[in-house]
DNA sequence: TAGCTATCTGTTATATTATAACATTCCATA
DNA sequence: TATGGAATGTTATAATATAACAGATAGCTA
């Protein structure tokens, strides 16, 4: 699995094109649901979109708020329904300490993560570190956990709020 | 700092003196609180018990209805404020992905910790794994963040669940 | 010891996050 | 084109948490 270029490096080079970045992480999803036979759907795609198009970790009632600029019959399951079904497929993940939800850069796959959030501009970057797990995993083990699913959320700051 | 003895090795000895436990739990936060220059009031100390008591993570409300067979005023401020206290001193911690409370084994100071949590029967073990929060610090940042805080919850099986 | 002040608690209201339950619509495919 | 499962619409409510202000209390200090 290799990591999505949009969000990378994101603490360093806050000024990308995010156009693209949010165009492809959309195209990426299609595929991933096409492969998965499920379907990507308006309401689905678009929910996937507002959370991209934020670029930082973004509540559930906030996506509501803008689903409800353009459908103004959107309620709360809907924002919830899509919300688990993008989280099955593994097209993007929930910050426990947030209750906050952000695009997944390794999307399509479970795969572990650590996140880095930056606690003054709440820019998150994603680690895919596998050293990380299985240390965890071996100490889990070592204290009599078989573990299963790792949250690790790293809160700090990042270089250009130092 | 030592660990307490009281929750240690929770998944092999599920059965130990929970009075004792409690007790030196409640006898080490008054210390805590003293040495801090803090009040152990009464609520505090009540809401501090029934965490421990529970002897696994428990929610607020449940706390609330504790609190509620022997004061029928008890209203959620008073648990969210005993909450705050008692997470400001470590006297406690807050498992991020279960937004629920539990007591913790290295009491009265900041300190790294990892939480092993089965699925099945909810015990958790509070781990002091300095390896993995130095791996962790270090590979945040790698990755460009300065590491204040770390969420690390890892959910899986115990000995007596598998 | 009386009075002052900061802290703690009581109380009411409300904000925020999430789900239940059931009706209706949509869509792949037989 | 009929049909059954999936998706969505809709209403209501559960679960988690905080705001705001009034009143009580503890510990200091004059």
């Amino acid at each position: 699995m290799t990591k999505l270029p949009h969000r990378s490096s994101e603490f360093q080079d806050i000024k990308h094109n995010h156009k693209i970045c949010v165009a492809k992480a959309l195209s990426r999803a299609k595929e991933v649901c096409h492969k998965n036979s499920v379907r990507f759907t308006d309401q689905r795609r678009r929910v996937l979109e507002i959370i991209w198009h934020s670029h930082k970790p973004i509540l559930a009632y906030d996506i509501l708020r803008k689903l409800r600029q353009e459908k103004d019959n959107a309620e709360p399951p809907t924002v919830y329904r899509a919300l688990d079904f993008l989280l099955n497929n593994h097209l993007i993940h929930r910050i426990e300490s947030l209750n906050a939800y952000i695009g997944c850069d390794y999307s399509g796959e479970q795969h572990i993560s650590q996140f880095l959030i930056c606690v003054a501009c709440k820019q998150i970057t994603e680690m895919e570190d596998e050293e990380v797990a299985l240390l965890i995993t071996q100490k889990a083990l070592d204290n009599g956990l078989q573990a299963k699913h790792q949250t690790v959320e790293v809160m700090g700051l990042c270089p250009n709020c130092r």
